[in-house]
RNA sequence: GCCGAUGUAGCUCAACGGUAGAGCGACUCAUUCGUAAUGAGUAGGUUGGGGGUUCAAAUCCCUUCAUCGGCUCCA
């Protein structure tokens, strides 16, 4: 007899080979029925897997949070039976079928059919079928050489059996259906019904752009109907932020594809905020210490020859030449500032020095991966430098974060740390390492910083901490990086004298916290769906005059408002109350103020907000102190 | 770069071999309005660029530029 042990602590005696289903079943019919899974010591099992020791077991039903990798994998798998049977067994080469976040794909060769969306209809249609048919879904193991001749006409599963590393593999039959798969699944194709197709693309086999292009289909699944429903509209609600629709229609950017592909003009509402971002950014690295610089846009070669850039760099670099000299376009702000320290002799006394500029850097990418504000080939980074002593780097790690927290939860973000250790390919000695990765996590652990390690996914330079931000519909975003450079100092060859009066090498940190300030600005108009907070705002506040017999009196209004520093939107145009207010709202402008013979007498008003509540009999001075408070503290919601 | 889709007025879209249309926006006029759209009129286009097929091309073909979804998630 073996021990099962369940999820409440209770041990339950069974034979060898006594199936998972027929625990489930012990226990209740309705738990068999609501099962489709189990953890087995750990591990996503099928639910006919055999007890054949000692065991924890935990049955896993539709409601727990393991079950959408098992029923979306699932679910790939009936939609490759849906294509199989529509183009024919022999005109589809299968490739893999794997669960991704949200969802999952499948990857086919079909020769010379070309998918499109046109042709989901089709294929879900056919899904449905083989949901409704409810086709048990069952396991076999096979050794590799069995299931090489199963597999002999497909031969991207022939390419995944050789390179299994096990004499055994496990196939999943469902009908006319079977494939190669570690599984769990579903116990059989007619359990979870909600599914839905949501885009086709190329995609390489193994991701290598030397392999044949195959045709990938995304799609979805859910348990229940309105959890499907959920994430559509999220994927909607997400479409109707989209940032480059939002940019121009606000005002704030523009692209022209014809002039500039992936570099962005800034209209002058953008550059608004774009202004307020440096301004606020200036401030709080002033608050921190920072000295700002400013390095010239291009530099001669031989600079980037002794960088590195020129070997590792070149294909991302633009380039130009006058007078026979060879100029690059900076890609990076790091050769320029190390020119600044080098200008000078450094003391210790002198350390850390902390160098800091909104850097404006070109970068080539290629135009299949330019999206909007997010992938540019220019934007500006703050980006700053900092040379310390090996003893400093620490507390300014420490420094950092702090600033990095600060700045963050200004914008009501959470964020999440990850820290990246020495790659195989790496530069400098492993002891180097060690003491930098220690440092790191040090610096991490004093903070209370919760982090995810990423072992051996630090540049080759340097192991380095990267900040993921989570925004208001749950997307992250790659935005803060702290990395440290052991190479670049010695590239260099720069120095410092110690208190003995001898020369040694500094530690050099890379730091940037938006990251880019355009992606992060394109990042914040999808996070507020363009509603900033007031102190962002291109406009704060907008008058409206009731009639034209008021325009002379609202526009008095404004200007008074704008002495006390508000940023002021006249309206006045000859249209109805209503139309303006439309206007404004459009714009997204926080306040409104209707002005007409009320305020024309008194100092009274009636605040409208873009949320749409209205505020009655509110003092004016009580007004603007209360406005100017929350743009002086950087208040996210209004105070209205 | 590669695979697929797309490109028509400032914006959203229609016309799918036979004289390019609508709504919004812009402009003009009337209206003088109290918290999300007053009414009427006017202007606006070598249908992304180039080439071809045809009596005739936004529409079909070729080419080029750009945009969108992807090309990292490993049976």
């Amino acid at each position: 007899m073996l021990k099962v042990t369940l999820p409440d602590g209770s041990i339950k005696e069974v034979d060898n080979g006594y199936k998972v289903s027929e625990i489930a079943k012990d226990i209740s019919e309705g738990l068999f029925r609501n099962s489709i899974a189990a953890i087995i010591n750990g591990e996503l099992k099928d639910l006919d897997t055999p007890i054949t020791k000692d065991s924890t077991v935990k049955i896993i039903t539709l409601k727990d949070p393991e079950s959408p990798v098992i029923y979306r994998h699932t679910m790939a798998h009936i939609m490759a039976q849906a294509v199989m049977r529509i183009y024919g067994k022999d005109n589809v080469k299968f490739a893999i079928g794997p669960v991704i976040e949200n969802g999952f794909y499948y990857d086919f060769d079909l020769g010379d059919t070309k998918l499109s969306e046109e042709d989901f209809k089709n294929i879900e249609e056919e899904m449905k079928k083989i949901i409704k048919e409810n086709i048990k879904i069952e396991k076999s193991e096979l050794t590799k050489e069995e299931a090489l001749k199963l597999f002999k006409d497909q031969p991207y599963k022939v390419d995944l059996i050789n390179d299994i590393e096990d004499d055994h593999v496990s196939v999943y039959t469902q009908g006319d259906f079977y494939d190669l798969c570690r599984g769990p699944h579903l116990p059989s194709t007619g359990m979870v019904k909600q599914f839905k197709l949501l885009s086709v693309s190329g995609a390489y086999w193994r991701g290598n752009e030397n392999n044949k292009m195959l045709q990938r289909i995304y799609a979805t699944a859910f348990d229940k109907k309105d959890k499907l429903d959920d994430y559509i509209n999220m994927l909607e609600e997400a479409r109707k932020r989209d940032h480059r629709k939002l940019g121009p229609q606000l005002g704030l950017f523009l692209i022209d594809t014809d002039v500039a592909p992936g570099m962005p003009f800034f209209l002058p509402r953008g550059t608004e905020v774009l202004n307020e971002l440096k301004k606020f950014s200036r401030e709080i690295h002033k608050k921190y210490r920072y000295n700002e610089v400013e390095s010239p846009q291009i530099m001669n070669v031989s600079l980037w020859h002794q960088s590195g850039h020129w070997d590792h760099y070149q294909e991302n670099m633009y380039f130009t030449e006058k007078e026979d000299v060879e100029m690059a376009v900076k890609p990076m702000n790091c050769p320029g500032h190390i020119i600044m320290f080098k200008s000078n002799v450094v003391s210790y006394r002198d350390l850390p020095i902390r160098m800091f500029e909104f850097g404006k850097v070109h970068r080539f990418e290629r135009s299949g991966v330019l999206h909007g504000l997010f992938r540019v080939r220019v934007f500006t980074q703050d980006d700053a430098h900092i040379f310390c002593t090996k003893d400093q780097v620490e507390t300014e790690i420490l420094s950092i974060m702090s600033l990095i927290n600060e700045l963050y939860s200004t914008f009501g973000f959470k964020y999440e740390a990850f820290l990246s250790t020495m790659p195989e390919d790496h530069m400098g000695d492993v002891k180097t390492w060690d003491i930098a990765t220690g440092a790191l996590k040090r610096a991490l652990e004093d903070s209370e910083t919760p982090y995810t390690v990423n072992e051996g996914d630090g540049a080759f330079y340097g192991p380095k901490i990267d900040f993921i931000v989570t925004d208001s519909l749950g997307r992250k975003w790659q935005c803060a990086t702290i990395q440290l450079d052991f190479q670049m100092p010695e590239r260099f060859d720069i120095n410092y004298v110690d208190n003995n009066n001898e020369l040694l090498r500094p530690v050099m940190l890379h730091r940037a916290v938006f990251g880019s300030i355009e992606r992060f600005f394109g990042i914040l108009i999808e996070n507020f769906a363009g509603a900033f907070p007031t102190w962002m705002m291109p406009e704060q506040v907008s008058v409206i005059a009731v009639s034209e017999k008021y325009n002379e009196s609202a526009s008095l209004f404004a200007q008074k408002l704008e002495k006390e520093g508000l940023k002021v939107s006249l309206n006045i145009t000859n249209s109805t109350v209503g139309y303006k207010i439309r206007e404004e709202q459009m714009k997204k402008v926080p306040y409104m103020i209707v002005f007409g013979e009320k305020e024309s007498e008194s100092d009274i008003i009636t605040v409208r907000t873009r949320n749409g509540n209205t505020a009655e009999n509110i003092l004016l001075k009580d007004f603007i102190d209360t406005v100017k408070k929350e743009i002086a503290e950087r208040t996210i919601e209004l105070s209205y």
